[in-house]
DNA sequence: TTTTAAATAATAGTATTACTATCTTAAATA
DNA sequence: TATTTAAGATAGTAATACTATTATTTAAAA
């Protein structure tokens, strides 16, 4: 017996379910090898067909191009996180022992999910970390608001935000501070890795650095 | 007489410096404009030639590709900003004020600079809030880093991390710090302007209430 | 079991992008 | 005046981002 966790998606990201076929399973999984290897400026349907074994027409028919698929695969790691969050710390009481389990787990790469069959998260948080802003940062970003493709982040911006105010009830801007925990988490381990010097952080790249700097950050910043 | 301020840049950022000629000013002044019409995936060499009234070979005369354009503009602000910035708050002798003013000319839209005739800065701004991370989250950050592509933004960081230290001379983190302002000042003006839920700023999309999050953010955080 | 519908594979074609190359003309400099 | 240098004009190519068509396979419904 296997346990299987499904994640619901945004129908209007695809033009066929990825998730109701082989070849749609294989599409996402090839593609987030392959936008890892080379970064989602060279990422092409042409060079995804190749690698799955299929032709490029037979991508079109699950997306309608690279920008969806790109939002697709970062909304299911907003989802998968947003789910992860609520697990991991349901028997929490302590709300800062929350917060501090909601930072380790953003900054922390994670090992692959095997309830998620197709979809490898270790990749997935690298892929976050370089790409995850170029979902948003397009001209289109309000016609994809409309759309609900963000719902995803909003709602994990949310669950963390509610956690925040668990810890202090009259902080004023738990939004803010969760999107900006939340892409730091991700861009202090960019440049701990690309630009150390925007950073201090030790040469050991450890991402417990990461952790101690946001906590520091959070905790002083709604005073506990 | 008119005083002119001269921004010195890396010179493997071009091929012929724009800064020497009618064209080269021109290919400036237009992309800066084209990029933010348009945004810069949908930015080519083709369309800017046409809006200078040269040829697109004209155009890579200048620079070797669009990224490398994106790059030299980026960094052109960079510099503006800390040359900004050691301007403004020269005067200044209490370090609290310094790192507030610093914070205000982060997170402020400015007027355009009188001082560099074909840069127009508070296009530049809105540039850096929807592109700026373009520049270095790429396959090839790395090498470009080797090239000292990213010099402006680190000096910058390097600025704000001795101010940071001044209010503070035992907080761990200035550079951190530092980039998180700096990338904050930025993302959350985008997030109130286009994904507002992810922020705690109202309706009325005012830059006050970016500068209140971040002076509470970093004041809270250096324990001031 | 047969029919038929749906998914996929195979192939071709187009407009645009991201360049490179070459040749000519104009202007500045020696 | 001769000569370098920048700019304009034009052409060409490989790759990208698609759309369209037809044939073949597979699976579901009759």
């Amino acid at each position: 017996m296997k346990l299987a966790l499904q994640i619901n998606m945004n129908p209007s990201l695809y033009l066929r379910d990825p998730e109701g076929t082989d070849l749609g399973k294989n599409i996402i999984k090839h593609s987030i090898q392959l936008i890892h290897d080379t970064g989602f400026e060279a990422f092409t349907f042409k060079k995804l067909a190749e690698s799955i074994g299929t032709t490029e027409a037979g991508v079109y028919r699950y997306f309608e191009n690279k920008h969806k698929l790109l939002v697709y695969i970062i909304s299911w790691y907003w989802r998968w996180l947003d789910f992860q969050i609520g697990y991991q710390t349901k028997n929490l009481t302590n709300p800062i022992s929350k917060l501090k389990k909601v930072i380790t787990i953003l900054a922390t790469t994670v090992e692959d999910d095997l309830m998620t069959g197709h979809v490898d998260e270790s990749i997935l948080h690298q892929i976050l970390i370089s790409e995850g802003s170029k979902a948003f940062l397009t001209k289109q970003v309000n016609q994809d608001n409309k759309q609900e493709y963000f719902k995803p982040y909003k709602d994990l911006c949310n669950t963390v935000g509610e956690i925040i105010l668990e810890c202090n009830p009259k902080y004023k801007y738990p939004h803010s501070l969760s999107s900006t925990i939340i892409e730091m988490a991700h861009l202090q381990n960019f440049f701990m890795n690309h630009l150390p010097s925007l950073t201090d952080f030790s040469k050991s790249k450890n991402e417990s650095e990461i952790i101690n700097y946001l906590e520091d950050l959070v905790f002083n910043t709604i005073r506990i």
